[in-house]
DNA sequence: GGATAACTCCTAATATTTTAGGAATTATTT
DNA sequence: AAATAATTCCTAAAATATTAGGAGTTATCC
């Protein structure tokens, strides 16, 4: 999967959570100070060449939509992580969670036992 | 906590590995192709403005050592993580890990168990 | 001790990322 | 229908990140 830099993920961010957007919907969605209209359609234009959107005339103007999954895209921001300070491994990150405090272990078995019951 | 770029951090991960390094060393570990010795003396000088490094003249030569722990800045890695993906949350991520299957739930009970037994 | 290599500091070229303007076209408002 | 606003496409300026050369200095080798 193609990176993406920090301003084509702050747009993507918010194609992935209207699914269908104009580059005025999307504007509304970012935070100040608003880009112009142009800047995230190039933005947009980018977006496409990696594969990340796909776009089509819905009268006469064009809408934007994922190709690629938020899921997935978190799934491969995990993995750079994993592999840059865990060895690729998520028990090792997991591990070292639970050491920094930033999960402790009853929250893990509260949690275990909700995923548990969702099977 | 300051941001590293990509290049500036792939020094850094030697100066963490090393420990005390000189631009030799930190060439020498790196992989192919080996960037020039101005290059590497680059990054650290920004690494030095970033307060990641500190430098002192041993001998004649300037020797390297980090200032910012590898664990403290991985640990800030995660939190850019958690705060992109999951609402600063690290149970989002462990819940998403297992019902991704990067972790499944014998390796998680296996690892608490050892964790518990560490303390 | 002159040549060769290593190091330091300053500087800048190159590449990439970010931002957005101009011109043409189409729609909208009055 | 003339003026105003929105959209599209092309293009490039501005900002940032990456890479490394040049010149001077110091150390090392023969």
């Amino acid at each position: 999967m193609k990176e993406l830099t920090k301003a084509e993920e702050q747009v993507m961010q918010v194609v992935w959570t209207l699914k269908q957007a104009f580059i005025k919907d999307i504007i509304d969605q970012m935070p100040e100070p608003k880009p112009a209209y142009n800047t995230v359609g190039t933005f947009l234009k980018i977006l496409e060449s990696k594969e990340f959107v796909s776009r089509k005339k819905l009268g006469n103007t064009f809408v934007y939509s994922p190709l690629v999954e938020r899921k997935a895209y978190t799934k491969n921001s995990i993995k750079g992580l994993l592999g840059k300070y865990f060895e690729g491994s998520a028990e090792n990150l997991f591990s070292f969670m639970v050491q920094e405090k930033d999960l402790n272990m009853e929250q893990v078995e509260d949690l275990m036992n909700k995923l548990k019951d969702n099977d």
